[in-house]
DNA sequence: CATTTATTGATAATGATTATCATTAACAAT
DNA sequence: ATTGTTAATGATAATCATTATCAATAAATG
């Protein structure tokens, strides 16, 4: 159920597949950046020239919703969004943000250990809150190497 | 340098001591919760009643800019505010953020092992990026109590 | 006390996201 | 395939958090 692939998802949670969505899932396969609406907007016309601003953004939050897109926020308002990858694969990973120029690295260092920490921590606060944990984010904030040079 | 009180790490960095600083400081000295800068407004005009909005995401933001303050966006639309908590202190929590109705708990739950791995991990990212980190957030997102029962 | 310059607060502007609503297209049943 | 039902779409306007502007004020310094 969890490696279904999209139209599946969609279909078992009663959505219809359309034209939009699948161009929308489309370019988030084909990137490993951070896009926001925006983003992916622009793509999107290069594909389907009548699309709508409007579509993209509820597409992404309907992805985000079914558990098949991530949204995130790295403090340069304006959400950005990227396929969920799932913890034990290798397309896992968490963010490193320039509190600057907000650029955003991607990294995976010790990931195996963090893995086995949040899934102790995510048990351990799932039964003291009976919250239903679907996953988690790690943010290191910092200067990157061009911003420390300047600032 | 980091135990200074907020005043000395105003003037050390050439800023200056005002009233709507204060008040901004000490609204946020006096709460747990998670604060808006309109949270933040609201409270500071019972204490100082010209107080301007655009002053206190002014101030927010100059608190956050030298390190006193910590920004977070939790998804649902409007930055919040806390005083930044020392890691190696009580006060260093995460946090664990309902999807449905946005509502935030903050956990203590192995935090001894978190600091070890991000310590670990903090390392290994300076150096392999010459990123200069200032500090890192983990977030849990899910569905609360009130929320699973209902949806 | 006077001067300098950061800070403030009222206001308007910006920009991302959302609500509205008539039109269109997916899908199920025929 | 055709139709009917209903979700989905796209154009537009509205919302709302955050920022820019700028004249007025107040901290610090001599």
């Amino acid at each position: 159920m969890h490696g279904h692939c999209w139209q599946h998802r969609l279909n078992n949670a009663g959505f219809r597949l359309t034209n939009p969505r699948e161009a929308v899932i489309n370019i988030l396969k084909a990137t490993d950046k951070h896009l926001s609406a925006e983003d992916v907007y622009v793509k999107a016309l290069t594909v389907n020239p009548s699309i709508g601003l409007t579509t993209v953004y509820r597409t992404l939050d309907l992805f985000t919703r079914i558990g098949v897109v991530q949204k995130f926020d790295f403090g340069d308002g304006k959400a950005r969004y990227e396929l969920t990858s799932n913890p034990s694969k290798k397309d896992h990973h968490h963010h490193l943000v320039c509190m600057n120029c907000k650029s955003i690295i991607d990294y995976t260092d010790f990931l195996h250990e963090e893995l086995e920490l949040m899934k102790k921590t995510e048990k351990a606060l799932s039964r003291k809150h009976n919250f239903k944990i679907a996953h988690h984010t790690v943010h290191f904030y910092g200067f990157c190497d061009q911003c420390r040079k300047i600032g």
